[in-house]
DNA sequence: ATAATTAACTAACACTTGTTAGTTAGGATT
DNA sequence: AATCCTAACTAACAAGTGTTAGTTAATTAT
């Protein structure tokens, strides 16, 4: 049922590629020889390097600024909004590993989409600021330097892509959980 | 008194650009445009553009294994220590926040001396882990999943280039001890 | 004053880069 | 049977890469 498109693979073998060396250190020859073929016949199935590079990471900056517009619009405490921050971190970093390492170290090397990405960005932060801000105020969590656990809790779900290199499905629940508690208990009063 | 050599003027102009687009990205002749010279010049100076890359970030890497050898050896609780390993990344950070981007970003493009950079991290992580280690056992913090507690707080410490680009000394102080807060408060019963 | 050193320059190198053009073989469609 | 489409190929290009060689002017040491 599930087809998998040559354009498809190309993409999931550079993203690969581009985890280990970054954009810039991987040539088209590079992922060519990753998929058994010539640089140049790379060029029946995707138009650029930059192309590739796009589809890595929008598809991915889009999931993410939409779920947490919906999480910080969701009718519950923001506790659970938090933890629901985690698991969609969890979930999709879970699924493509590969991608999220480009979404989180090649993004600056985005051309036509860049001022895109950096828009999709900045609502998605101060989606979560929002977040913890009403926290903050109904004192549902700890009145620290909001930066600061903004910046601390964003660093780690940042490097997931570093640390879950898919792991199974039920495994995931339990890094899901163990990662709110870490995380939490350090907002938590 | 402190003698600015050349070759340190371009080893500083070559970190900030490589923390905006990467090792790769960056050519011979951006180093030497920032540097208002031309890229054959550099050459009196540095022997080649790896040279650079391996001055950058052997040296932070050295003062992290020896800082954290140091904590960890040293007689005092676990809380004390984990404060400190805040302290010593905030004070390394922010001294040097463009050389910090390089080690976490570009350390995969060292050639003769990967090796010797995996060493000088696995010896620091090790380090890291014996101190939460004995920290669980003695019942002084939560006795959550060690890997994740370490997870979480390396990702958060890695991250503080991108956060601290060189804020006053009085300000590192307070970012030290509320980072801190945060992250302890997140270990400690 | 002469010699040596420093730090810049121009010119060029061999190689690698992303990409295009044109071709070809096999499979599906008419 | 004739045509089109798909997806690979070879060959090549123009631009950019790190680096070397050789030169030159200014500064420092003898």
């Amino acid at each position: 049922m599930k087809e998998i498109t040559r354009k498809e693979e190309i993409i999931t073998t550079a993203a690969k590629l581009f985890k280990e060396k970054g954009y810039s250190a991987v040539t088209m020859r590079d992922i060519a020889t990753a998929m058994g073929m010539k640089a140049a016949s790379l060029y029946n199935h995707i138009s650029s390097k930059q192309e590739i590079l796009k589809d890595i990471i929008i598809s991915l900056a889009e999931e993410f600024t939409e779920e947490m517009f919906l999480i910080k619009q969701s009718e519950t405490n923001t506790l659970n909004k938090l933890e629901n921050i985690v698991a969609l971190h969890v979930n999709i970093t879970s699924r493509n590993p590969d991608g999220m390492a480009s979404l989180n170290s090649d993004w600056m090397h985005l051309e036509e989409q860049l001022d895109y990405y950096l828009e999709l960005r900045v609502n998605y932060e101060n989606d979560f600021r929002s977040i913890l801000k009403s926290g903050i105020l109904n004192k549902e969590i700890a009145n620290n330097n909001m930066e600061v656990m903004l910046f601390s809790m964003l660093s780690t779900l940042r490097s997931l892509y570093m640390w879950i290199p898919s792991k199974e499905d039920l495994e995931l629940q339990k890094i899901s959980s163990e990662l709110s508690k870490v995380l939490i208990n350090g907002i938590n009063k």
